[in-house]
DNA sequence: TTTTATTAATTGAACGTTCAATCAATAAAA
DNA sequence: TTTTATTGATTGAACGTTCAATTAATAAAA
């Protein structure tokens, strides 16, 4: 046999190259040549470890949800577990380097635009979704009814993704990256301060 | 002579079957033939008309904002002019029946990833992020502190957006939209509710 | 009115390009 | 030697663009 451990050595060459030619040239313009450029290889070892180029594009988004959801995992581990702190970590591990990363930033976008299309990409998107809502939502029901978690959750979910989107799109993403992160804790702490404040009013 | 008057016709003809297209398909699945078949026309009028199928690409990306600049200056025009009255205005015709119609969803989303790479693109959607965003803050700077103004006027467009994206990638989008519809008036109520309280205590 | 000339509108086949996928050939490890 | 890894030339389909030919509406002439 060959070497081993090559196999997912190469994979990882190939969605970080894939990753950078969709950043670089848009999803419109990335081919399987300028893919397997940047990785340094042939363009027929795409086909050989993912059985085409549409494998190794929902292979790449794959490991954009992973990498969001270590991230989360990470900054859950470590600290107390106050909705709070909740709160402020999940909104961190959707504005973390990683992800606002040039790279990250246009990839996503990419992804989004094609996953209306595409029922393998749409079903990933989904879940990804479905999982930022529902952990916001977890953690605002500590503080708040049903209701208005659910409302807060889904405003906080919009939120990060439309300063996301709108970051992306920007002239000076990085800056507006920021700006994006503080507006969103932003809310978040001014939709627990209602809370509590609405909280001790029912009590009295 | 042949029919006089018909250009303007045509195009409109084939902006709309390019969204049609767009919608169905994808910007990636959409092609000439896609186009022109849905117009009823033949695949070279496309190029007679708009120079290639680029140049309908950005015609159309032009209609959907001519769309909603028209739509607001209606709203617009029908309000007493309270800074709440026109907030919930710009909302409004972000939400609009034509804007959250599949096709135009569809097509919004396309658009945005392709911007990232096509400047012409790029430049038409910058300009209508930040239309959106002075709107925005210039009704809020009428209740607010200039730092505060911007804040909000941030928070708020980037609601929007991404309510809108998410709508647009949810399994409902019709009920998505309204939610969001919904969540971003009330973001908007409690930040105003909120200025004013803060005015009236430093008053006091 | 009828005929002819003119011209914009439209067609669709042909062309050249691009691309993903294939596969025979080669290299390297076991 | 056998097996796996990798290459890169080749293939065939799909695409956008071009353009000579056709159509049909109008104007001018008879």
């Amino acid at each position: 046999m060959p070497k081993i451990g090559v196999k997912d050595t190469r994979k990882q060459q190939l969605i970080g190259a894939a990753m950078e030619s969709i950043a670089e040239l848009g999803m419109q313009n990335t081919t399987i040549v300028s893919i397997s450029k940047r990785a340094g290889l042939s363009s027929g070892i795409i086909s050989h470890y993912f059985g085409g180029k549409q494998g190794l594009i929902e292979a790449a988004l794959r490991h954009l949800l992973d990498q969001l959801g270590k991230e989360l995992r990470v900054r859950m581990a470590n600290n107390d577990g106050t909705p709070e702190q909740r709160l402020n970590c999940i909104i961190e591990s959707n504005f973390s380097e990683f992800q606002r990363s040039a790279l990250a930033a246009k990839t996503w976008l990419s992804f989004w635009a094609r996953a209306m299309h595409e029922p393998g990409l749409k079903r990933l998107q989904q879940i990804n979704n479905a999982r930022l809502y529902s952990n916001l939502r977890y953690s605002f029901a500590q503080v708040m009814a049903p209701d208005e978690a659910t409302a807060a959750a889904r405003q906080t979910a919009a939120m990060i993704d439309g300063f996301w989107l709108r970051s992306a799109l920007s002239l000076d993403p990085q800056e507006n990256f920021e700006a994006g992160e503080r507006l969103c804790k932003r809310f978040v702490q001014e939709s627990l301060a209602q809370a509590r404040a609405q909280a001790s009013k029912t009590n009295s």
